[in-house]
RNA sequence: GGCAGGUUGUCCGAGCGGCCAAUGGAAACGGACUGUAAAUCCGUCGGCUUAUGCCUACGCAGGUUCGAAUCCUGCACCUGCCA
């Protein structure tokens, strides 16, 4: 992460160029980030009212977040953006109990491996928002309320204020009475909920907003606030990001899109962006970028009229890619696609244009002497001997973009590139370098 | 606590003594076509020194049998009905 986030850039900061921004609620509404809200008449008020202290939450599930939780932190900045004050919370807490999910029951993590992704979540968070100035950010973990919290206490001021047949009503619960729900989980947005209440309590904070499979969450908490306390809270959920057929991103490339450069590569981030569905592209520059709404109509047109040329999709690759890991590692990410994409001769490449692209593709080692189907497995291009083989005999094996047909092929010194690598492909897109160990 | 049903490969779901590494669908992967897009068509889809071979796998542990995912016993978990 460095400082080239687009909120610093004028041309393109809500905040700093009003004339051209339009009603922060009209902004949400036109990038479609408005799937729920409470009353939105009211929402706009408050908004025009002057700052609003809102938050958002992550759970630590996973030692990184990923895309579902980009939404969330890119709509934080856009909020922060128009002059409002984020609060960021990490769910030391929510994360010990995990809240339902229709796929069934989870398993529990346990304390240290919570606290340990606490930690990394929140230095995850940092980067996205500004702790300087009158709307300086806060980052607050409910753990800090909720460990020392006696479950009689917990019981008489939170849990008198929810009907369980109410809870029983919601789209979640409902689908895992067949299947069966803990009363731990059952429980979640109870903890959730208080969160809120806490927070509107001693810092004022007005506003929650997350996924729409938070909907009821949120809900929650606002009808909490108003039971507790007669306050008057908001509360909006952004739109499940799925791909042109309805179905989830993030399950090929062997899982999801990690922010965490260790999980997921810059290169594998960028190319994930570069690959989106033309039908996708516009509603993603939408929600991930910060580009003006002239500029995403004017690639919407670029998209209908010239798809071949892909030009959203590459803005938006570069846009977020630079949000998430930095200018210089996109420029890399872009510099290693170039050289590996481009068409012509690999070994026309400088050696440390190669060994630089190689490294952002994916780079291993193995030992001379070994066969395609072995560095295939070195490569993580195939992960088993027997899948190997299957990809050359299906034609689906390049090296050095040649397509290998014998997979005991032993590539001999004449194949190297760059003094001792080699490029092995799996299909059209998987690339990998490996380097023959002397 | 009682009775009934269930637990199969990434997921869903057949199989109900040998022909079962296990039908079918989805996902995924590869090819063709393209634009590193979508759709479509074709192929692949447990692992291994590629083998009329071995290993692992049908909730867990035992047992019956020449032979078990399939039968028996115990255990665990899930669902439903009754208390």
């Amino acid at each position: 992460m460095d400082e080239t986030t687009p909120g610093t850039d004028p041309a393109t900061d809500p905040a700093t160029d009003p004339a051209t921004t339009p009603d922060l609620l009209d902004e949400l509404e036109w990038r479609g980030l408005l799937a729920h809200s409470t009353d939105r008449d009211a929402l706009r008020e408050a908004f025009t009212a002057g700052p609003v202290r809102y938050y958002v939450g992550f759970d630590p599930t996973a030692p990184s977040l990923h895309m579902g939780n980009l939404v969330q932190l890119v709509t934080a900045m856009r909020l922060q953006q128009a002059g409002h004050v984020p609060y960021a919370l990490v769910g030391g807490a929510t994360g010990m109990i995990g809240d339902p999910r229709d796929s069934g029951e989870r398993t529990l993590n346990s304390l240290d491996t919570v606290k340990d992704w606490v930690e990394r979540v929140r230095a995850q968070i940092e980067p996205f928002l500004d702790f300087t100035g009158d709307r300086a950010a806060t980052v607050v973990n409910n753990y800090d309320w909720t460990a020392s919290l006696s479950t009689i206490d917990f019981l008489r001021d939170v849990g008198k204020h929810f009907p369980v047949n109410r809870m029983l009503a919601r789209e979640v619960v409902r689908s895992r009475l067949e299947s069966g729900i803990s009363y731990t989980e059952f429980s979640y947005v109870l903890l959730q909920s208080m969160d809120f209440l806490n927070l509107y309590r001693d810092h004022g904070v007005t506003l929650q907003f997350g996924g729409s499979d938070q909907w009821g969450n949120l809900t929650g908490g606002v009808e909490l606030i108003r039971r507790a306390d007669g306050g008057h809270a908001h509360a909006f959920a952004t739109p499940l990001v799925t791909k042109a057929d309805g179905t989830k991103y993030g399950k090929t490339e062997g899982g999801a899109l990690w922010l965490d450069a260790e999980m997921m590569s810059p290169y594998a981030f960028h190319q994930f962006w570069l690959n989106v569905e033309d039908e996708k592209a516009g509603e993603l520059l939408r929600i991930f970028t910060f580009l003006p709404r002239a500029e995403i109509e004017e690639l919407d047109r670029a998209t209908r009229e010239e798809p071949w040329r892909r030009e959203a999709q590459r803005r938006l690759a570069d846009e977020v890619t630079t949000l998430v890991h930095g200018a210089e590692e996109t420029r890399q990410a872009k510099a290693a696609a170039a050289a590996l994409f481009g068409g012509g001769d690999l070994s026309d490449l400088a050696p440390s244009t190669l060994r630089a692209a190689l490294q952002g593709a994916g780079a291993a080692t193995a030992p001379r002497g070994s066969t395609v189907v072995e560095l295939l497995v070195a490569a993580g291009l195939a992960s088993s001997k027997g899948e190997a083989r299957r990809t050359v005999a299906e034609g689906g094996a390049y090296l050095n973009n040649e397509r290998v047909g014998d997979p005991e092929l032993v590539p001999g010194d004449a194949d190297l590139l760059a003094g001792s690598w080699l490029v092995l492909r799996r299909g059209k897109k998987r690339i990998a370098g490996v380097e023959l160990a002397s």
